[in-house]
DNA sequence: CGCCATATTGAACACAATCAACGCGTGTGG
DNA sequence: CCACACGCGTTGATTGTGTTCAATATGGCG
């Protein structure tokens, strides 16, 4: 947990400059609130490293993180031992949301690719929220989005075999970089068999045969070597492996 | 969907006396919640009977609902045909940020209990957020926990065998009661066994003999003529039941 | 009363977990 | 530079948990 350098963007700086430049090529929801951001909220861009924590399980909670760059994982874990690793975050995501029930962090961010990050106090959020409107409206949305992600993960697990639950991750990680304009059919795979079948309630074993078996099916192709690095040739297979292997026929 | 009468309470009228009436004995997060929402924004009470639906995937998303007294479930869905039992929602929780994504619904939420909720159109709600923050801290403080609670579902499938799954899941239905003063040691399942185990990703078999032999262990008890009214000895059996068969030992 | 939805229980089966061996790439230290 | 160890991934064999199929019981409701 070190963030590296500082720069505060008050309200005033960057407001000019971010409606005529940025206003025009914001087509993306991620670069309108990071814009939105930092041209009305006090926020403070900060840079982190592979393997940096941005808030930790039980830390008390006062600020929210918006990532523009990089890529953090989020694990939740209990007292007795059991984790899973709830989700993957990019440009455009927020972090810090887990405090917001009672004050104090309940999982832990963990930094997989180096990145920036806008750190909001989140009382500095609420009082720009009540002269910007929007800025409510867009973290509400935001807010939502990472609910329907992790209910979409949830109903993978319950609902889906082995197999299908792996296409489905990789459908719904390729899915989320083609939102940020990043290539969706030559994806790498940030996560290990081990990380991927935590997250999906399967083992690492049942997630490397899954990948072969989707491989072998032309579903997704990858090589022994870069076992992380995979193409997917056409979607639409990938949608109808799920589809054929959910209700089973 | 037929929500019966009807009463609006606009900001002044329940203000003194709610103020009064409520604050000493606002020992609960709910309570407090009710009163800040029918103090300050104009909301309406709705009645609901069971199978009403409060809201429906792919409607038009515009307004909230706070929920007073009764039993809501909420149901998502997939085109193709899957669909689990999302969570289960009483007094003090919200219904609707389903919709706060993109403005349109993603789940359908069914009430299975009769009861009231405080229907607030979306944007009233940012307009008394911008005169009382603390309404918005609320808010936001309630979407923090139904993530944590979504998430702690998750965490059970992911990681915990049949048995302590759904005995998790019993602990955390009587804890959701404990939290509103409600009897935690006599509950009763709103729900069939299919539809706990298509919450928990079991079948409604495996579900049966898990509460089979929790039972005949003693972690909980019931009539075979009422097998959704249990009692819970003690709960620290269960407890101890889970974290037993959660590392295996 | 009889039907239907719900629940329990048994038996056979299947899928994923477990145990185990091996390959490969990477990084470390001699 | 090579030897080696270690992390990661693949694959096979076996086990076991949960599913599936099936039969039976019970209570609510028309």
């Amino acid at each position: 947990m070190r963030p590296e350098s500082v720069a505060v963007h008050s309200a005033a700086q960057s407001a000019c400059v971010a409606t005529v430049a940025n206003r025009s090529t914001a087509r993306h929801r991620s670069a309108v609130v990071i814009d939105l951001l930092e041209r009305h909220v006090p926020c403070v861009r900060t840079t982190w490293h592979g393997g940096d924590l941005v808030h930790r399980s039980g830390m008390p909670f006062d600020t929210l993180h918006l990532v523009v760059s990089g890529l953090v994982k989020v694990l939740y874990a209990t007292e007795d031992g059991r984790e899973r690793i709830g989700g993957l975050r990019l440009r455009g995501d927020w972090l810090g949301f887990d405090g917001l029930a009672d004050g104090r962090h309940a999982r832990d961010a963990v930094v997989i690719d180096a990145g920036q990050t806008l750190a909001v106090r989140y009382e500095a959020l609420i009082a720009a929220g009540l002269r910007v409107p929007d800025l409510l409206r867009a973290l509400h949305a935001a807010m939502g989005r990472e609910a329907e992600s992790d209910q979409a993960t949830a109903l993978a697990v319950c609902t889906l075999p082995a197999d299908a639950r792996v296409a489905d991750f990789l459908r719904r990680w390729s899915e989320s970089l083609a939102e940020r304009d990043l290539r969706a059919d030559e994806i790498t795979l940030h996560l290990t068999r081990a990380e991927i079948g935590n997250h999906l309630g399967l083992t690492l074993e049942t997630v490397s045969r899954a990948m072969s078996r989707l491989a072998r099916d032309r579903v997704i192709r990858f090589d022994r070597r870069h076992p992380r690095e995979l193409s997917i040739p056409a979607r639409a297979e990938l949608d109808r492996y799920i589809e054929q292997r959910s209700a089973c026929a």
